[in-house]
DNA sequence: GCCAACGTTGGC
DNA sequence: GCCAACGTTGGC
């Protein structure tokens, strides 16, 4: 299994949003980023991902499941842009600051912390580990 | 609200 | 195929 980072602006599509929709979940749309793109396509059903909220939060605030693999982007006509669906598993007990990624050593390499633009990102499996920590994230 | 960083576009 | 111009993103 594979990690990823899923970034959003809370006023576009935030994690209520992505809650709302429960088990049926929903595409992750608008995706104009061939690297962002690219990462999608790899993506594997049962893939984790960390929701993130950019601007005023800048934190990662739940953890989502990959439901559906790449497919045609329904919000385009283009058919260079694809997306997955994804699935609100459950929220983090602490949201896990931007801040407090930039100020642990250990997460130095994050792309979230390297490429701040990038809106679907890879995340290491130690990375993923140190964040749940931090997250209070136990079982999920 | 500004601006730096980055990606994309299009002219040559 | 290069590179300048432009648009967008997101942190500050």
């Amino acid at each position: 299994m594979r990690y990823w980072l899923f970034k959003s602006e809370p006023g576009t599509w935030g994690w209520e949003d992505q809650i709302a929709k429960g088990e049926a979940g929903e595409e992750w749309d608008g995706v104009r980023n061939y690297q962002a793109r690219n990462f999608m396509r790899e993506m594997k059903i049962g893939d984790r991902g960390f929701f993130y909220h950019s601007l005023k939060e800048k934190s990662i605030v739940g953890i989502v499941e990959v439901i559906a693999e790449a497919h045609p982007d329904s919000t385009t006509e283009d058919p260079r842009w694809e997306c997955v669906d994804i699935k609100a598993v459950c929220a983090v007990k602490t949201p896990v600051t931007l801040d407090e990624i930039k100020a642990d050593p250990r997460l130095r390499d994050m792309v979230l912390v390297k490429n701040s633009r990038l809106s679907v990102q890879p995340v290491t499996e130690a990375e993923w580990q140190i964040i749940c920590e931090k997250a209070g994230v136990v079982a999920c």
